[in-house]
DNA sequence: GCCAACGTTGGC
DNA sequence: GCCAACGTTGGC
């Protein structure tokens, strides 16, 4: 992290979901969600780093492989509920709304802008940071007005 | 501590 | 349904 006047700055990820297990209309349903079940030391890694305000993509994982949605951190990591044991921990993430238009895997793969995107580059982890600059250009390919909204 | 076997995730 | 990527486990 550097000292530039936006280094203290919202910071910006991605989560996935298989609508299967947990859809964004579940998402919208619930308004706020702990977001748990995360079981890979990266991911968590991610989540811990994680600060209120903070917004993520929400991407449908296995059916649809798009972002569907933004939500915002609502409470930085805790000790996850539904680990048995462990030092796994989750976040709770409040709806902000819908992309107006999903934004697909394919359509972002196919984007030279966006080539170094964690999604793609580590397809298996479930949390992952998102630059100011990919989070920008995502937000325009899906018709997000909101980016600076809070 | 290495590495083969195996399990899981997730794209295609 | 298949397979690549990658994490975990367990034998040595």
């Amino acid at each position: 992290m550097s000292r530039e006047p936006d280094a203290l700055a919202r910071q910006y990820w991605l989560v996935k979901s298989e609508p299967d297990a947990f859809s964004w209309d579940e998402q919208v349903a619930n308004d706020v969600e702990p977001w748990t079940g995360v079981r890979n030391h990266q991911a968590k890694k991610n989540l811990a780093a994680m600060k209120k305000g903070d917004l993520a993509f929400f991407y449908h994982s296995n059916e649809g492989r798009e972002i569907v949605g933004v939500v915002e951190i609502a409470r930085e990591a805790y000790p996850d509920p539904s680990a048995e044991a462990g030092p796994w921990v989750c976040v709770d993430v409040k709806t902000v709304g819908p992309m107006p238009r999903a934004v697909t895997l394919a359509e972002m793969k196919a984007d030279e802008a966006l080539s170094d995107l964690a999604l793609i580059r580590q397809s298996r982890l479930s949390v992952v940071p998102v630059s100011h600059e990919h989070w920008t250009h995502i937000c325009a390919l899906g018709g997000w007005k909101g980016v600076v909204s809070r």
